[in-house]
RNA sequence: CGGGGCGUAGCGCAGCCUGGUAGCGCACCUGCCUUGGGCGCAGGGGGUCGGAGGUUCGAAUCCUCUCGCCCCGACCA
């Protein structure tokens, strides 16, 4: 049995000044982890049992639909060539060189070293489908780590690859999943949605998040209470409002206004008395590639044109340029582009026009398509025009969805107003289709014995992101409290003396009796004042705590639960059973 | 990578501006005391002041460089 003043529980009276989030201080204070560089941290005794918790509830449930594999984190350079990735990924993959300087990296994940195995060992549709997952530490070189384990550059992820022979396999592979995902987000005892996602640069056709909403959280989640629609921003549409559309002025042509260093969408739109939906912006963006097939890397202007109260999703701009990464344009690529400087900028004559002899891309939001007489900017310095409707007054490439959906909009399903909030992911399927079986040459024989190329699905499951958001869920100024299936510990037994002979007794007899039971029990034997035993026991996780004080002599022992602070007496013989049921109730 | 902030004992901080014996609270060790919410008293240990260089008789303090960490942004399958 474990006996807490056997125990490395360092814990903290006051968290380190570091930390910013709720997650972040109290996995420091109750000692389930320390830092060793950004965003590489150490996980001690309480921090490593509730992962190995978590890690055995996914390990649990995804043994019902796949087998567990364990694949290297240490990568060759060329499956990740082969897939282009090892371009692709820049900065944020860390590499190294062995001692004959030959090119290795640690994985971020392992599409190319799943599929490596495919390609080599599958031959025929007769083995398909297959699922295989490994629970593993993967390695990402964040420019930013943040909020202790929310965002690192060494985490543990369970991640799945699905290999069908067609679109109907993969169908039910992505569904296995994302069922099994719910099982496992259940029994971890949070409470998440199930989003719609950015399917990512990758391409693919369809991909789900797993989200659970906190303020920590880095994404934003527009949902509908009505009707559970529910998608990441960088995919979230909805409805408008229509707006009135401004009468022609003059002849209707597109006319010059002089708008000396009105270079704001707010300022215009006082200087002309006209509401920012009547204005059009202009925000310029070059795409870039990295090299690629030997070809050098490359970049292209492109031009976005949105409402001017709405607000650019730079993730629908890249999503509508394969592959690219987009940046803002510079103060001089915007002058050479343009011919005016930021402020001032706007759709007419821009199509077909190069900058440094690449030609420019023209996209105009969606919601503009129908508008007319707008105002926009003149591409010439301190001048905007009237009048400008979109493929009358200018040509563009494409109608594409650019803005980000706001708070109060409509629901794309239903029309109710939507609500945007923060959330944090947790776990993410994804429907990869066939480019890494393609690029890495991966084939099967059919039915008709024609070589066909297996069709992929990515899911992943952040570990410690649960642990995570388990905590931003169920905390307060005290501590935390974990869900009795992921807590390291479900009971605490704290005598209040530790001197007491009847009161260490009866903690043992009872901690004994928990443990056969199958409860994941401590005893708290340190021989501290009750005060202390206490603030602790409310501060690392553990949900139940049992106190084993004066009324041991009436064999009557106080059952304290963390979440609610709810104490109750509870009789010697009927602990057992007792917490039993509270366990189970909460999920075991 | 842009902006901001911080590195002094395990944790939280003061000292720096105005150079001169390195401090406080908590934690830790010893003893006594205490035992239903971080108890009390007494004694004690623990520091390359992130690092390097410079200025100075003398640097935690001033200057230069550097490393690290945090926050905002950018970035993020």
């Amino acid at each position: 049995m474990y006996r807490w003043s056997q125990l490395f529980i360092p814990t903290l009276r006051d968290a380190p000044a570091d930390a910013e989030v709720a997650s972040h201080k109290y996995l420091l204070r109750a000692g389930y982890m320390r830092q060793l560089a950004a965003g590489i941290y150490s996980y001690l005794f309480l921090g490593q049992r509730s992962m190995l918790k978590i890690a055995n509830i996914v390990r649990e449930e995804m043994d019902k639909i796949g087998q567990e594999f364990h694949l290297p984190a240490l990568n060759s350079r060329e499956v990740w060539e082969a897939s282009g990735r090892w371009d692709l990924m820049g900065e944020n993959m860390f590499r190294l060189k062995d001692r004959k300087g030959t090119d290795l990296c640690l994985a971020m994940t392992h599409e190319e070293v799943m599929t490596e195995i495919v390609r080599k060992d599958l031959r025929s549709y007769k083995q398909l489908p297959q699922i295989w997952y490994q629970i593993q530490t993967k390695f990402r070189d964040e420019p930013r780590p943040k909020a202790g384990l929310m965002r690192v550059r060494q985490f543990t992820m369970k991640d799945s690859y699905s290999f069908d022979i067609d679109e109907a396999g993969l169908d039910v592979s992505y569904k296995k999943h994302e069922q099994t995902y719910r099982r496992i987000f259940n029994r971890c005892g949070l409470k998440y949605i199930v989003v719609e996602a950015h399917s990512g640069a990758m391409g693919g056709s369809k991909s789900q998040e797993f989200m659970v909403h906190t303020e920590a959280g880095e994404d934003l989640v527009a949902s509908c209470a009505k009707c559970g629609y529910a998608a990441n921003l960088e995919k979230a549409t909805s409805k408008l409002e229509p707006v009135d559309d401004l009468p022609a002025a003059g002849d209707g042509e597109p006319e010059l206004v002089h708008t000396p260093d009105v270079k704001t969408i707010e300022d215009l739109s006082k200087f002309l008395t006209v509401s920012p939906k009547n204005n059009m912006k202009t925000l310029a963006y070059m795409a870039g590639w990295p090299p690629k097939d030997g070809e050098p890397a490359r970049e292209q202007p492109v031009v976005a044109f949105l409402r001017g109260d709405h607000m650019l999703n730079e993730a629908k701009l890249a999503g509508v340029l394969p592959e690219a990464q987009v940046r803002p344009m510079q103060a001089d690529e915007i002058e050479e582009f343009f011919g005016a400087p930021a402020g001032f900028l706007g759709p007419l004559a821009l199509k077909g026009r190069k900058l440094r002899g690449v030609r420019g891309l023209v996209l105009v939001d969606a919601a503009l398509k129908g508008r007319k007489n707008l105002v926009s900017g003149a591409n010439k310095k301190d001048y905007h025009l009237k009048n400008v409707t979109p493929e009358v007054s200018f040509e563009l490439d494409q109608w594409v969805d650019l803005r980000n959906v706001g708070a109060g909009e409509g629901c794309p399903e239903c029309s109710q107003p939507l609500t945007v909030a923060k959330a944090v992911e947790i776990g993410h399927i994804f429907k990869l289709g066939r480019r890494y079986a393609q690029a890495l040459g991966a084939r099967v024989l059919d039915k008709d014995g024609k070589e066909v190329t297996p069709i992929m699905g990515s899911y992943g499951i952040g570990i410690e992101r649960i642990l995570t958001a388990a905590i931003e869920q169920n905390h307060d100024d005290q501590g935390f409290w974990l869900p009795p299936a992921i807590a390291p510990f479900q009971v605490v037994v704290t005598p209040i003396s530790a001197r007491d002979r009847a009161q260490m007794a009866a903690s043992e007899r009872i901690a004994g009796e928990l443990a056969s039971d199958g409860i994941d029990v401590m005893l708290d034997d340190r021989d501290e004042r009750p005060g202390m035993k206490f603030k602790d026991a409310d501060l690392v996780g553990i949900p139940f705590r049992i106190n084993v004080g004066k009324k041991v002599t009436e064999d009557c022992v106080e059952v304290f639960e963390r979440s609610t602070g709810q104490k109750r007496d509870v009789n010697i013989a009927a602990i057992s059973s007792h917490v039993e049921a509270l366990v189970r109730r909460s999920g075991i």
